[in-house]
DNA sequence: CAGAATCCAACCGGATACTG
DNA sequence: CAGTATCCGGTTGGATTCTG
């Protein structure tokens, strides 16, 4: 899985894994079907989040893991990464529009999982 | 990461992942965000698929990867395994009422990666 | 046709320790 | 606080070969 970046009206760019599945829905779910994507672009719906927290909403995963996915995210265009000030350093996350585009399916899901009793 | 079996009405058995992740949206995608999960339930979706021609649709993935899938989702009872006849053997998966009900899900995830044109 | 068996390299992800 | 660095065992998944 290659990336493929992309030129944004916003001078940002956007990474784009140039997977060549048939399959589009294979291609979303490599794009948020990872462990922890779903889940950490949900709890960004309600504004931004900083490191720790996000940790502490996610339980089970590791620093290690859930800054591996930020930043894969981040090249995604799904969310956004701000350096508030420093001493002590404060960061926090913001969903972008791109990512905000993703949240009616990760809502779908959710209540899947509720009505289901999974 | 473990199992836990719950008797169905049917006679079958549903296997739920005791997956005690706090996070609805993270235990959904234990069951259908694994790689090709979401693509064969897709591909099911239109009435019962012989292995062999899943394997074409799937087009990337191989053999091992796919009777691997498909013998988790079966267990979790997203869909019924038949064997039809015998010389040359013959064998088609068929989606469950259960499976049918995450089609919803991956109908939007779908359309999106269309239109988001990933 | 529909897999199972085996081998093996690559990656994943947890634990721990360290940094500015 | 917000990570990075390193170690390391376990899992993943491709390639290939074999079977009824």
């Amino acid at each position: 899985m290659r990336a493929r970046v992309e030129q944004l009206k916003s001078g940002r760019k956007r990474v784009l894994e140039a997977c060549h599945e048939p399959c589009p829905i294979e291609r979303g779910m490599r794009l948020i079907g990872g462990k922890w994507k779903g889940s950490i672009l949900w709890h960004l719906k309600d504004g931004p989040v900083r490191f720790n927290d996000l940790a502490r909403m996610l339980g089970g995963a590791s620093k290690k893991m859930i800054s591996q996915r930020l930043k894969e995210m981040e090249d995604m265009d799904l969310l956004k990464r701000k350096v508030l000030n420093e001493q002590p350093v404060a960061v926090t996350y913001e969903i972008t529009p791109f990512g905000r585009s993703a949240l009616g399916i990760l809502e779908e899901l959710k209540d899947w999982s509720e009505h289901q009793g999974i």
